[in-house]
RNA sequence: GGCCCGGUAGUUCAGUUGGUUAGAACGCUAGCCUGUCACGCUAGAGGUCGUGGGUUCGAGCCCCAUCCGGGUCGCCA
């Protein structure tokens, strides 16, 4: 039976907040049992909360009362305790904040009593995530997920804080809007008085916040919730929050110099490190054709290179048809890697890139006295020494070569420089690389569908220089977009949006959409504009992964305190299930078909 | 949807060419212990080896299916 709080139990401070010049204070603390170490007529008690731990002491002074309570206790009780703070008898712990001092209890009582925790409350201890999961709120009580828990909240503050004191005004958007068929798929929640009608949850409040500016609230803010309905990777949660901002009158420049101050500040007050801005920029193309991709992990080199002009006369079939179908010859070299990357290791590269979409890879590995070249017998006198050459390569490196349209190579070698850098542990681990690519390219061409779609979305003001090959030749068109880059990993998406509406109107049928269509599904915003809308433009910037990286996570899930495993259930509560009782979804006009596999 | 990895005690793991009673550490329970702090010592309990089927004299181990978890590609305007 659980004892109750009186008003005499008054928490006069929390754990790690007891210090040496209490020392002679009667204080009253409260918390969880970390530990109890029973000495026979002596027992300890580890007492934690999210501050951290302070020890009780039970002795031959203690009441015997109070000290049967403390012999009682098990891990995870949540106890309440009275007593002096004293100066240790033993040895200082000096692992601990409040190593020096513990506490003399005088009185105490067991608030909860707890079973036995199927996972330890411990940093040390590894759970498997599935059974962590389950017990998400016992997993939280660790220190390491309060950390970054308590982290993600100052980062959160210190937007706000920024924010408002940059005239920016935080405005709620809906969370039920209409569904898009664009883009990501939607969380769609059905309408019980529209019956077979649906709202969908935002992918992100994007043009609620382009009226928001229409209406001439100038700069606005949201740390706006945000649903997409795709599968899960570790840096992608099915929900999760972003710093969404839009700013009216204002230039490409303004927006990124603005997030450069956030972030600025919410390095400098969080974690104490000097970000240096303005913040490196680097084109799309540049991105592409230098990392393959475009989020770029410049902490490390191992730059992609280009091989075509060096190799344009060998007589391997590889690579010729390769640069005859208009695609390049390209390699990573990567330095004194010889004994990492073996054969062995080579191949499951190989594999690896086959995975992405390559054919294979070709190879020169130096570790004696000749270089092993897995094309060496296609090669005339002196082409091997020409190639190697023309990326100074020497013994102990090893050059990786992929031979394909670009669109197959550099996203391939682009996986494979990260992993070849995790394999020789060349990333830095305490350096933040934030850079920002820029002109991306407005249109995508997409396969399946056979037309255009747009790369950032269809609101994205395209360069003016670009205007002229809308119709002629779409896959030239840049736009006015922008992404934070931080490591590897794309922290924000923004850009300028189209505020012309019969430019709009142009976008759209680029983009396949008859004035049908553009009316019925975008025709609000699209009157909206007919009638004075400023230039603006903003910026989503992702709260779970700036926290992730800031926090030195490796998944959302150590920033998120109650995530989506990998088929986005949650495993702790049951989540999605179906509704209890047929009533409910006959009221929505709702059957389940079976589906036949 | 594809590919790769994993599922054995409460937890984390080991388990040899298929062979008697499936092990360890931590945790848990009980006893002893006056300065511990990952306390120590002694004893003990604890297992549908994810699930179903198959091969075999015999399966934790081999085969098939399936469920669950992780990573990744597709996907994520």
């Amino acid at each position: 039976m659980s004892e109750f709080l009186t008003k005499e139990d008054r928490r006069t401070c929390y754990c790690a907040e007891v210090s040496e010049d209490m020392i002679g204070k009667n204080i009253c603390v409260m918390g969880w049992v970390q530990r109890r170490r029973d000495l026979g007529s002596l027992v300890f008690i580890d007492l934690r909360d999210r501050t951290g731990i302070v020890q009780l002491a039970f002795g031959d002074t203690t009441d015997p009362e109070v000290f049967e309570k403390a012999l009682s206790c098990r891990a995870e009780y949540v106890i309440c305790a009275h007593g002096i703070v004293v100066k240790r008898g033993g040895a200082v712990n000096t692992n601990l904040k409040t190593g020096a001092i513990e506490i003399d209890v005088k009185s105490m009582k067991i608030l909860s009593a707890a079973q036995t925790p199927p996972i330890e409350v411990n940093d040390n201890r590894k759970v498997k995530d599935e059974t962590a999961l389950k017990y998400r709120y016992l997993d939280l009580r660790r220190p390491e997920l309060q950390r970054n828990i308590k982290m993600r909240h100052e980062i959160a503050k210190i937007a706000r804080e920024y924010y408002y004191e940059n005239g920016f005004y935080e405005i709620e958007t809906p969370m039920m809007i209409k569904p898009t068929p664009e883009g990501a798929r939607d969380y769609l929640v059905p309408s019980r008085i529209h019956k077979g009608h649906f709202y969908a949850l935002p992918q992100s409040p994007q043009i609620y916040k382009q009226l928001l500016m229409v209406a001439g609230f100038d700069r606005y803010i949201q740390i706006a919730r945000c649903f997409r309905d795709e599968d899960l990777r570790a840096d992608r949660q099915p929900e999760f929050t972003q710093i969404d901002l839009e700013m009216s009158f204002a230039t490409q420049e303004d927006i990124m110099e603005m997030n450069e101050g956030f972030i600025k500040r919410v390095f400098k007050e969080v974690l104490g490190v000097e970000v240096e801005t303005p913040m490196q920029k680097l084109t799309y193309a540049e991105s592409m054709s230098r990392y393959g991709t475009d989020k770029p992990d410049t902490r490390y080199g191992l730059e992609i290179r280009d091989l075509t002009d060096v190799v344009k006369n060998v007589d391997f079939i590889v690579f010729k048809s390769a640069i005859e179908n208009g695609g390049s010859v390209r390699c990573i070299l990567a330095e004194n890697s010889a004994d990492v990357l073996t054969r062995k290791e080579i191949d499951k590269l190989t594999e690896h890139a086959k995975g992405i979409g390559a054919k294979g890879l070709a190879y020169i590995r130096w570790t004696e006295d000749m270089p092993n070249c897995s094309f060496a017998k296609f090669l005339k006198e002196g082409e091997l020494d020409a190639i190697m050459s023309a990326v100074s390569m020497k013994k102990g490196d090893v050059m990786l070569i992929c031979a394909d349209k670009d669109k197959v190579t550099l996203p391939t070698l682009g996986a494979l420089r990260q992993i070849v850098a995790k394999k020789l542990d060349i990333i830095p681990k305490d350096k933040f690389n934030f850079l920002w690519i820029t002109e991306f390219p407005f249109f995508e061409w997409n396969d399946e569908t056979n037309h255009w779609d747009a790369m950032h979305h269809p609101f994205t003001m395209p360069l003016e220089e670009c205007l002229p090959y809308l119709e002629t030749d779409p896959g030239k068109v840049r736009a006015k977009c922008y992404d934070m880059v931080l490591n590897g990993t794309e922290l924000l998406s923004g850009s300028i949006r189209i505020t012309d509406w019969q430019l709009q109107e142009k976008m759209f049928a680029a983009l396949g959409l008859t004035q049908e269509e553009i009316d019925r599904k975008f025709g609000f915003l699209v009157d909206a504009y007919k009638y004075g809308g400023p230039p603006h433009g903003g910026s989503g910037m992702g709260l779970d992964r700036l926290a992730m990286v800031m926090c030195g996570a490796d998944s959302l899930r150590d920033v998120v305190a109650f995530p989506k495993v990998q088929n986005a259930s949650e495993l702790m509560s049951g989540c999605p299930a179906l509704p209890d009782g047929e009533q409910v979804l006959k009221d929505l006009g709702i059957a389940v078909i079976e589906t036949e596999e």
